[in-house]
Order: C-alpha cells, then structure tokens, then sequence
DNA sequence: CCAGTCATGGCATGAACATGCTCTGTGCGA
DNA sequence: TCGCACAGAGCATGTTCATGCCATGACTGG
C-alpha cells in the first residue's frame, strides 16, 4: 500500500507495482488518516510511506498501521536524505528509506527486501544511518586494561559458561581461568561473577 | 598505515595510497603485532585493517591502535560481509568497512571520507548495518514476561547483591529469591546467574 | 644477568549458587 | 464455593565460585 500526498508520485508508484508480476497495491492514500481507512482484510505487506505529509505525520502514524497489520513492513520515502528524519523513522519502526529518486528497478527490489526482513536503503542513506549508529557506541570506550584473554573469558562467562566449560573454550586450565576471574575482579571492581558481567556489559567491555 | 597479512593486497594498497597526491602510506604490515611497532611520531589518519589476522585479531587490535593514536580511523577490510564481524567491528569502533574488491578511486575517497569522520561502505556491508541496528533498536520487542519483582531482583543481580542481599533489598525472604531465580531461568532459558545477566542486560529487560 | 612482570597452572577451603521437593495464604474466575 | 494460579517461604543436596597461597617459564628493562 501506498501513503503519499503528491498525486503524481502517487499514482506513478502505483502503476509500476500493479504493473509488475507479483507485486500488487492494495490501496493508495494521500494521507495517514485516508490510508486506515484501508479494510484490515486486506492486509498489506509492504507500505511505502512519504516523510512529508498533510496532516498526522507519517512517522506519527507508523504505529497506528503496525498495530492494525503487525507483520506490516515500512519503507518511507523521502526527496532528500534528511538526518534527524532518517533517525527518527529507523526508531519508529520503519524497515527502509528510500529516496524518490529511486528507480522502478531498484524500488520493486526493495520492496521485496523488506518483505523478506531486510533493510533496504539508498547508499546515501545508509551511510547516514550508519554515521549516527557510530556515534551512539563508542561513548563506551571506558578502559580498564583487560587483556584480550581476560575479554575472552568475560564473554564466555556473560554467556553462562561455567569456570570448566570457559577453559575447554580458551584452551586452558580451570586454575589460570579462575587467576584471570581474578585479575578481571580486581580491574573492574567487582566480586562476583553477575557482578562482573553486568559491568562489563554496560561498559561495552564485551558485547 | 595498513595492516594487512597478504603481501599481494598490502603492497597493492601501499602503491595506489603512495601514488596518489595528498596521500602517503607511513607504514605497511602484516599483523597487528608488526603494526604496533609503528613509531608514534608517524602518527597516521587512518587505519587500513584487515578483518582475518594471524595473531591477534584485528578487532582486538583496534582498542590498541586507537589508545596510541586518538585520531585515529579505522576501516575495516574483507573479502565477504560477515554479520557478525561487521557488528563487532562496529562496535569496536570502526568507522568503516570495505570489501578488498573495492576500485581503487572508491578506497581512496572512502580513506579521506574516514578522516573526515564519515562511515564509507560497500553498499552490500551498509545494508547488513542496517539490519542489525534495526535489530538492535525494538529490543523493547523481546518480552519475557518478568514480573516486577524478578525485573528488580534481576537489577540487583547484575549489580552483585548475592541472594541474601538482594532479599534484603526486596524485603522478601532468601528462599523467594531463590523461587524467583528459578522462574527468571525457566523464562529466560539460562542456567546460571551470569547468563541471566547477560541476557537480561543483551535483551534490555533491565539497564 | 638479575629483578620484575605476566601468562599459565596448581591446591584447598568456606561461601554462594542451582535445583529438587513441599507448604501456606491470597485472590480470582467458573 | 471450589479450585487453580501465584507470590512467598522453607529445606536439603550437590555443584560451582571466590579467594588465599604458591610455582614455573617467557619476556623486559636496567
């Protein structure tokens, strides 16, 4: 289905799809409030929704569709790669971001991936995306001085290894695992296991 | 700087950065052991890094690197998109990752782009980004149907209050911990407190 | 060449945990 | 009003952890 104010771009995406093998618009609106207005019988797959809207935004009305078809895919649709929009939508739930300037090809193939769970996006986009995932990570980089033996073990231990089951994985003695249980105490301030990963999780020691 | 065990692709990389104008390789490697050995006064922008080492990995290597030299960018290289070894690059703090068959003119603008603090990718790498970070967002999705108490008991956990404290905490009694540790397991699929943890803070049923 | 650090391994002991049972009281829907 | 789920409490047993102390070999700086 498509949720879109420009009649042109409206009814041109609605002919390509109704026009390909397949693929099929089950409705096309110019708005959040006309577009649930769609029987729920119909049941969508894939909406393409436009950043810009007449009234409720599309970004508000994200979650009206999810909750009426909860297997319901969102691409939204944008002239320009705004970054904040970009943000936003990946929060509310959107599965893609493409630009208008896409072509037919390439949006029909998207909208595939989308249905199959994967993140479509124009490479502009997605370079956006990924500068603003980077930022919110390394606000992490706390350091304190684990070896990477020490980092190893930790992970095995956050996923409930035992001492035991830990040094069949490093390849060594239970003796040095509970040396290096130690020294990580020691380093993170801690003195219990849960204690120790619970630190080393939220300080993105391991992940 | 490149670090980079195949001869071929290192003197390749080496060449095309030293044969371009406005760029210059300080030092080529083929290990992160090598690599370290860098003089710090060379101080490079930016880290050509291979993904499969020998020796210690190069997401190992990263958090080394980037303590000797601050400014440091990193990107990653490698012959196929694997998920998991981009996510954790990412998080390690790449700040981008190519694939080796990347053109020439695409490796040299996506070296200034790093420095300049962008995230260039193949567009195959930026999609499977996507993908996780998608994942990594409606995490409030996983729902495990804790109760309040065993939210608040987990916390304390993961804090390193032991099941006496934590009872004490909950005002509840030492054997209602241990009950609820059980419920938390069975819901939760673990065994062991630290897996419960892991889970817990993973799945950010608590924070 | 010696002291110092570090990774590795060993042993022992008391405390904490994992898990098997049972039991009470309270509230809620049939 | 019967029954059933569920929060809370108790106990017992075997396992795992936390931590004290010590030893060896590899490497490093002086």
């Amino acid at each position: 289905m498509i949720v879109e104010d420009d009649r042109a771009v409206r009814e041109g995406l609605s002919l390509i799809i109704d026009g390909t093998p397949g693929y099929a618009c089950v409705g096309a609106f110019g708005s959040v409030e006309e577009g649930l207005k769609l029987p729920a019988t119909l049941n969508p797959d894939v909406m393409l929704l436009d950043i810009n809207l007449p009234g409720m935004l599309g970004s508000e009305g994200v979650g009206f569709f999810r909750s009426k078809y909860p297997a319901l895919q969102v691409l939204r649709l944008t002239i320009y790669a705004e970054q904040d929009k970009v943000f936003e939508s990946i929060c509310n739930g959107a599965s893609g971001y493409l630009l208008k300037k896409t072509p037919p090809a390439r949006l029909l193939e998207a909208i595939r991936e989308a249905h199959e769970g994967g993140a479509p996006m124009s490479p502009e986009i997605a370079r956006k995306v990924i500068t603003l995932f980077r930022q919110s990570v390394p606000a992490a980089h706390s350091d304190y001085q684990l070896t990477p033996q020490e980092t190893r073990l930790l992970k095995l231990l956050s996923d409930g290894y035992s001492y035991q089951s830990s040094a069949g994985q490093l390849n060594i003695s239970i003796n040095t695992v509970r040396n290096y249980i130690r020294s990580i105490y020691e380093k993170l301030h801690v003195n219990s296991k849960s204690e120790a990963v619970g630190k080393a999780l939220r300080h993105r020691l391991i992940s």
